[in-house]
DNA sequence: AGAATAGTGTCTCTAAGACACTATACT
DNA sequence: AGTATAGTGTCTTAGAGACACTATTCT
């Protein structure tokens, strides 16, 4: 059967419900470490388990929009602060017994926030934080949400080769050293300082100067560093490729 | 509201319906230009315009799983050569009003597969065939559909470069003419034929040779070509990039 | 014969990475 | 003073692309 023809004479109420819901994987650098934003669950089932922001989407909503509105709510962010985050669909789980209760697709999405305040606690019932993504494999997440993180580090780490999404880690205006921290906190390894310089400036629309730099210079001496804003790049040309891992290749 | 917090009291009856469908775009190569798998549609609303095979997610059932069970439907196809055709989620799409008669969130597919007989027709009551790509600005399509196959199209192009997918267009044995002629065909432009031959075999696990070649010469002439299979590899490395488009890059 | 293709050789240019070095500003 | 960082210079090597060329097999 066809989907205009199941659709024809479809009555909605007598067919097995199916939620949709949307969750989202907010990432964050905080004290030079990937966080991410989880929520500790109240009821059963994985009551006292840590699980991803989500909720169901509402009836006049796009799927997008729902996904901002959660992390909108868990983070308490709005207006401008709201909207330099990147918010990007990642993939969507619908295994049938992903949820124990009932049928449930969620479409998750993937974030990356500058460093943002903790969520105030009580604005919600449930207990929202940062959480750093290193700690995860002792702890595991309910549902699939484990998998849904494990899928969102692995297109985080790729999105920062091609495109120039770093940036949006950070504030405004950053030096070229918060872009390779950005850089070697997603990666998980160091990147060669000069190297890295050179290439982010070579790359057309990556980041334009400011024209200034920083007040001080680092915490733990060196010159003062040149300020420096996104550009107006959507992709990297040429790339800055990670180094091939010779695991994943075949 | 969390999401814990919903279900735990949620009815499924009394929430507004929301269907979950899944749509496949399935790419071929037909005499040397791109074709997709698409049925024409019988009923209101876009009676008689072209769309894209699909259908509701049934409940025991994983996502994936229909969009194979819907391509197996539409094609005929099954066991082995089912198997050979590449099928990955791409995205989901769930605007309001994408759908005329009620909220409907598709998960979208995309396959590569090789060359396949036409669609038997009468196997179902709607029309299918296999459609060139080129012709589809003329004729839109039903629903998003033709929004989805952009985003397929771009996924598609996107894919050959970096994984050895190419070789899911083509029988098992094939010539590295036969692998560039795919090449040149998704991307649309001509790609050079020495230094793509060199290319490929300079990168690991992309081909395997038979140590057999075809049994005769090129139509128009030429020596006999070695023949070769898919390797073991699952990312190319280094990969096989198309020329920089400025127009993307900003 | 003439033409088209398979496959290889070679050269140039870009880019990645390793390493070195200077200048600056911190403790 | 000692040390860490910002930023630049330089060298080596890998890889992309342009071009040329031979051998083979077609009409």
């Amino acid at each position: 059967m066809n989907e205009q023809d199941f659709l024809a004479d479809y009555d909605p109420r007598a067919y097995p419900a199916v939620a949709v819901t949307v969750d989202v994987v907010a990432l964050t650098i905080r004290d030079a470490s990937l966080h991410l934003l989880l929520i500790r669950r109240a009821e059963q089932p994985y009551a006292g388990h840590w699980a991803l922001p989500g909720g169901f989407v509402r009836p006049d909503e796009d799927l997008t929009d729902a996904a901002r509105r959660e992390l909108a709510e868990e983070t308490g962010l709005g207006g401008e602060r709201l909207r330099r985050v990147h918010l990007e669909q990642l993939a969507s789980y619908g295994a049938p017994d992903r949820d124990p209760r009932m049928r449930v697709v969620s479409v998750a999405h993937l974030a990356f926030a500058p460093d943002l305040p903790d969520p105030a606690a009580g604005t919600d019932a449930a207990e929202a934080a940062w959480v750093p993504v290193a700690g995860l494999t002792a702890r595991p997440l309910a549902f699939d949400h484990g998998r849904i993180v494990d899928d969102a580090l692995e297109r985080a780490r790729s999105k920062l080769e091609y495109t120039p999404l770093a940036t949006r880690f950070l504030a405004t205006e950053f030096t070229i050293g918060d872009l390779r921290a950005v850089y070697e906190t997603v990666w998980g390894h160091p990147v060669h300082a000069g190297n890295f310089h050179r290439k982010v400036l070579s790359v057309p629309g990556f980041v334009e100067g400011t024209g200034t730099s920083t007040e001080r210079g680092g915490a733990r001496g060196g010159p003062r560093a040149r300020l420096y804003r996104a550009g107006d790049a959507r992709l990297l040309h040429p790339a800055l490729l990670r180094p091939a891992r010779e695991e994943t290749a075949r």
